[in-house]
Formats: C-alpha cells, sequence, structure tokens
DNA sequence: TGGAAATACATAAATATCTTATGTATATTT
DNA sequence: AAATATACATAAGATATTTATGTATTTCCA
C-alpha cells in the first residue's frame, strides 16, 4: 500500500503560524494536540506538525497577544482550548493573506518558459 | 509612489535551494550576484535574497554534486557562473514537484470553508 | 576627476525555527 | 495487563537565514 510522502521539513517551514492562525479562525477554538491530527487528516498525512513545534508556537501567540486560552477538564485529563482574540483575527486575515500573494509570486516564479528574459 | 512590500523572511525561508535550481533549469547558467536581482526584478521586489543566504547555498549545492562552477573574468572582477549537473537536473525537478505539491496541499487547508468538519 | 553607487565575491556571529528526544500522566483499546 | 492513544510540556541539537562585516573592481554622474 502506498504511503504518500511528506513535504520536506524545510518547506512547510514557515508556515506553522499561518496553518495555525487559520485553522483557528475556520473552527473557533481548537486545543493543540486536536491540531496536530487535525492538519494530519486534512493533509492525508502529507503534513504532520510535531508537537515539539507547535506547543511553542502556541505559547508564543498567546504572549503576543494573539491567542487566549481556556481549560477544560476532560475526566482527570487537561485540555487547553485555543481561540483568536481581536487582535489574532486581524493578525490571521494579514498571514493567510500574505500567504495566497506568497504563492503567486512563487507560482510566477517557478512557471518561468525557458529561454525568457 | 506605492512600495510593494517583501514578503515576511518566515514565508520565504525553505524556498532559497528551490528558486536557485528552478533558475538555473531556466537559464542555463548564472552568477551569484545575476540571481539576487533577477529573482527582485521577477517578483517585483516582493523577494529579496540576500548575498549572506544565496553564496552559502550555492556552495552546498555544489558540494553536493548539484550544480558546477565556471570562472569567468570581466575585466579583473571575477565571475562565477553556476549550472546544473545532470543529478542538479533531477533534483530541480523533484523540488520544484514537490513545491507544486506543497501549495496545492496548503490551498486546501486555507480555503477552508466556514464550520467544515 | 573624485566620490558614491553598483557589481561581485565571501564569511562569521547572532537569531529563528524546527526536529528529535525526553518527560509526565491519563484514558482507551485489545 | 500491556500497548496504544490522548494531552500537555520542555530542552538539546540541527538547520537556515539575517545582519554585519570584509575585500576589491567598475560604472556613473556631478
Amino acid at each position: 500500500m502506498y504511503i504518500c510522502p511528506m513535504y520536506s521539513s524545510e518547506l512547510i517551514k514557515g508556515t506553522l503560524k499561518t496553518i495555525v492562525l487559520n485553522l483557528l479562525k475556520e473552527k473557533g477554538k481548537m486545543y493543540g494536540y486536536e491540531i496536530t491530527q487535525k492538519v494530519k487528516e486534512l493533509t492525508e498525512g502529507k503534513i504532520q506538525i510535531t508537537e515539539g513545534a507547535l506547543y511553542p508556537t502556541l505559547h508564543s501567540l498567546e504572549q503576543n497577544g494573539e491567542l487566549e486560552t481556556e481549560k477544560e477538564y476532560i475526566g482527570k485529563r487537561v485540555r487547553k482550548y485555543y481561540k483568536l482574540t481581536k487582535q489574532g483575527h486581524v493578525t490571521a486575515a494579514e498571514r493567510i493573506n500574505e500567504f495566497a500573494g506568497f504563492m503567486n509570486t512563487m507560482k510566477f516564479l517557478l512557471d518561468l518558459e525557458p529561454k525568457m528574459g
């Protein structure tokens, strides 16, 4: 059975915040582990966010005022739900917009016709 | 007069090798400084490759057998032209292909409909 | 004609981001 | 009962890039 390979970590670098902000914008609130699973599921395993990368990023976004948290107990186990602050919504929109522009630029750059220029 | 802003360096991260390999595939041979200027020109300043990032990358691609060099003298000043090796052509195609897939995945991930899932 | 800007290379220290490894603990499945 | 999944967290190491610095030649223009 064929397993679709992950994208190189080099490419994924730099997109983590954009992914997280966008997911929270769409879903309202999510907890860390849920984010890792959702991204894996939505990308069919092609993008896998490690917890070692995600948790520090969530903490940093929170400290920066983009996210706020709310704890929930499932039995004895804690979940930390994250959601966008007002400022976080602005940042999310900016990031997504910037990424869309970046993709267009890269598409143009990589679709160059031979011998052109 | 409006100056279109650069993309955040976070986003550009990880795409440098892909950009360089693709440009060399299209142009045949280029020297370092020429690459920085060409990328700036083609992207209207939205992507600017710094020499501090480019030269180490070119050296590393050369050491890895993806690129080979040829010196040319313009008066007393040297230019180091880089071109793809046979292996470099394979790697270039792989990288470009991978990036195209990555863009599709990201597009899907960021175009999520509200409340879906 | 002389100084600024552009061309052309290079490397190193500092910074940022991510991977890999490790740790703790609870809940579920087999 | 043991293995796996859930759920958090942090730290050491790896990697890639920015920023700073250095050298030298050539072109532009005032």
